[in-house]
DNA sequence: TATAGTACTAACATCAATGTAAGTATGAGA
DNA sequence: TCTCATACTTACATTGATGTTAGTACTATA
């Protein structure tokens, strides 16, 4: 739980409320988040181990975490089916599907201009269907 | 100093190896870093004092810590003159300016989605130039 | 009765970002 | 000799983000 007051919370709602670029960076800026939406993007539909499966490197907690924080943004929404064994849908909201252009714009920015670059990025699969 | 390994430090480079998006927003991700990029795109050229004075909520460390961030990553140049007292200039260099599409992006998105919206954010003056 | 599969949750541990307070160097001008 | 202005630096403290490990609920199937 974060604390009601100290200089650091003050100083990020000041900023929340009054520039535009940080609101969206806080909602798309969390570690994963933006691997999930570009995968959402691509996938239109996927369920949570499918998300799991394909970002190997978080851990459940933090992947959950990352989820809940979209959800509660309103960027993605999730669907549960009352079965045995559990099933749960994530897909991007109209809100989250608005990101699009943001999401094409940065990570066109950053290939091209971040060094060593390895392999081509997960953007790049989108780009091209634009 | 960070550590030189640790799952943290892991994830967070194979996520910038391997994906536009979080590499862009890492450069310009801290706190302060939109208001300084912002203020620089306006100004075209601010004093160390100028920036600080238009930020009354930072603490000059982080101030400075963020300025030298910018400048590692190339999207400012810091110019000093010899002078007494000192006289320093930030201003963006090419890199920086290149940004201007991707953080008019963001801002508008912001602008136009977060709630509670008190005052206009910077980046309308800006904006309207476009 | 035991195991498997799915989508989690809880308690704990570590790491990184941000903030606080005080001090430094320099030379011009009082 | 003392103060002022500028652009910092240093040591320390707090806050927040991320990661680890183990465990839960539920039913169908072996």
């Amino acid at each position: 739980m974060r604390k009601e007051t100290s200089t650091n919370l003050e100083n990020e709602k000041l900023i929340l409320a009054s520039c535009g670029t940080s609101y969206t960076l806080d909602l798309i800026g969390g570690r994963w988040k933006p691997q999930i939406l570009w995968r959402l993007l691509l996938q239109g539909c996927m369920r949570y181990s499918q998300l799991k499966n394909s970002m190997p490197n978080v851990s459940e907690r933090i992947l959950i975490l990352q989820l809940r924080e979209l959800e509660q943004d309103m960027l993605i929404s999730r669907q549960v089916y009352p079965e045995v064994p559990p099933k749960v849908e994530y897909r991007l909201t109209e809100l989250g599907l608005s990101l699009k252009p943001v999401l094409c714009c940065l990570s066109q920015w950053g290939d091209a201009n971040r060094p060593n670059r390895v392999v081509s990025s997960d953007s790049e699969v989108l780009s091209e269907e634009l």
